[in-house]
DNA sequence: CTGAAAGCGCTTACAG
DNA sequence: CTGAAAGCGCTTACAG
């Protein structure tokens, strides 16, 4: 008496073998479009809609397991993963690998304390993204795993975001050498964490300058506290008229630090930032910026990242101009 | 001639059984350390001795498929993903998911339009956390794959995170209120997906303003561009001589509105924000916040979702105070 | 064109 | 205390 069509336990390709009636195999071949197999339209519409009606979905275990190779592709997310662009960058990778066939996964704070081998224990990707470096002891883990690694290094040749890290540099060089202002200052992070996005940028500054025949920039670094007044003060007394900060961030405390020691910006100090922040539009005076959309670049990324696992990606897809001045209140014409 | 001792391939726990001369089944106990199994302690020696100089780490799939159960909590990321205090919640919940065995693993952009089926052909989690909600469709998926959902929803009963942004808004309002204001507004976000958040805090400041025998606080929002002039003029209209807001980037918003429209923070109006995002120390003027630490409440938050799915958990750990008030520029008693 | 069978690497009753 | 064997759910040569 008891209904069997809608078993409680999961279904399995078994079970739409027997409600379609064929073997497992023909299943398996009309659900995965099997290249070199010829299924008559007839049985391949009966195994789907015996599929359909028993909600069959595959095991991705047995899958793995069976095939010895999966689709995740995993990304060790390190402790600082908070900017608005990271996200974006994250959404958009997300996006494009779903695309491409593939899973797009990320293990939070990965720096802390617990063993990565917890973490294979749980899931084989095909492809683990590192930020932070991995030690010698998780490399040969990873190794004795089979899974290839990625370590996410800008500023290496060819690496599609490192190449756009130097253009945010050069952007905010030309707007404020456009500007007429013959003297640059950097205000570096004091995050040591984000040396590697702040040196490409700071080098596109440096280029900049040099290409017109400028003085290199004056790098003053601005860690929290009373630091961003010192090098307000050094950089007037060095002659600098304009300063590109690493982000938006460090431009924001340039402009608290201005108010406090009666530099007028943009009069006496014109500052860019980069990122382009909610709060930049906030900003007193309102902070001009560079603004950079990552999405632009990142199909490109996952294509390289999927060749160098072997794997078939579709066509390139351009990478179009990405970052843009957001002309605001804190810059202008040099006197 | 060939040195057989370091396979190519992946080593298996048929390898270590091998090479430490006892069965698989014997490795999977010491491995594992299955309870009701005494294993002697000169073998178990041996196990983890073979499994060690094999590297060997225990394939995922196979776990998973053999034991039909993973250890895997997915969360379902919508796009907004942004913000410092997200990121640090994402961070201390995957903390706290290691250290009870379980991986916490995020999908980024799940609300975009690829299939959801084309996650679980990938990974299959115990648990799916949603913040964006799902369609009957995809419910069902998740029920046919045995995958236990947990709706991500705050503001309600025993919602440990809903339950702190009670908390944050009362606690603006506490401020507020102690310094002498009796008439206070409240600057709702613009943003249609944050009113979850939204919402539960305006109640909080609500509940204050009745305690303390004040009248309801004006709600209005302030939508990027003109609106927050308008909401200024319409407060002081109305008497209202503090604003609490939603968040910190509201307050900058009416900080800037402020300064164009020639309104005194905090003379005319005190604004307080929440969240104590990096901007917020940097404004002019500096802003009172509210400082939020989902550490705090977090290890609860996750006990109760493993308990949800049946997963042991240890003590619950104790929810201490999440929040306090930063006091800054931005507020000052009333006159 | 379709099916029976092997096997991916594990865990766990079940015998000894 | 330890081992042989079954079986989780798939995919894919291999026969027919």
């Amino acid at each position: 008496m008891t209904r069997k069509k809608t078993p409680d336990r999961r279904a399995t390709s078994a079970d739409v073998a027997r409600e379609a009636g064929v073997s497992r195999a023909t299943v398996s071949f009309v659900l995965n479009d099997t290249p070199g197999q010829t299924i008559p339209e007839d049985t391949r519409r009966r195994v789907l809609a015996a599929a359909t009606a028993l909600r069959y979905q595959p095991s991705a275990a047995a899958r793995v397991l069976r095939s010895g190779r999966s689709d995740i592709v995993l990304l060790l997310m390190p402790g600082w993963s908070s900017g608005e662009l990271v996200a974006r960058t994250l959404d958009v990778m997300s996006q494009e690998f779903s695309e491409r066939g593939m899973t797009f996964l990320v293990h939070p704070r990965a720096g802390s304390n617990r063993h990565l081998s917890d973490l294979w224990r749980d899931v084989t990707p095909a492809l683990v993204i590192t930020v932070d470096p991995l030690g010698p002891h998780e490399l040969s883990q990873l190794d004795a795993a089979g899974i290839a690694h990625l370590p996410f290094r800008l500023g290496e040749d060819g690496a599609a975001l490192g190449a756009s890290q130097d253009t945010i540099g050069r952007i905010q060089a030309e707007h404020l050498v456009g500007l007429g202002h013959r003297r640059l200052g950097y205000a570096m992070t004091a995050d040591a964490s984000l040396i590697p996005f702040a040196e490409p940028r700071l080098r596109g500054v440096g280029q900049v300058c040099a290409e017109h025949g400028l003085p290199a920039p004056v790098v003053l670094s601005t860690p929290p506290g009373t630091a961003a007044g010192q090098a307000m003060r050094a950089w007037r007394a060095a002659g600098v008229t304009a300063v590109a900060a690493y982000n938006d961030e460090v431009a924001l405390a340039l402009l608290a630090a201005a108010r406090q020691t009666q530099v007028v910006v943009p009069d006496d100090l014109a500052v860019i930032g980069a990122d382009d922040i909610g709060a930049a539009a906030l900003a007193s005076p309102p902070l001009t910026t560079v603004r950079f959309d990552p999405a632009t670049l990142v199909p490109a990324l996952v294509a390289s990242i999927l060749r160098s696992i072997g794997r078939d990606t579709g066509e390139p897809g351009p990478a179009t101009a990405p970052a843009e001045v957001v002309a605001r209140g804190s810059t202008r014409r040099a006197r």
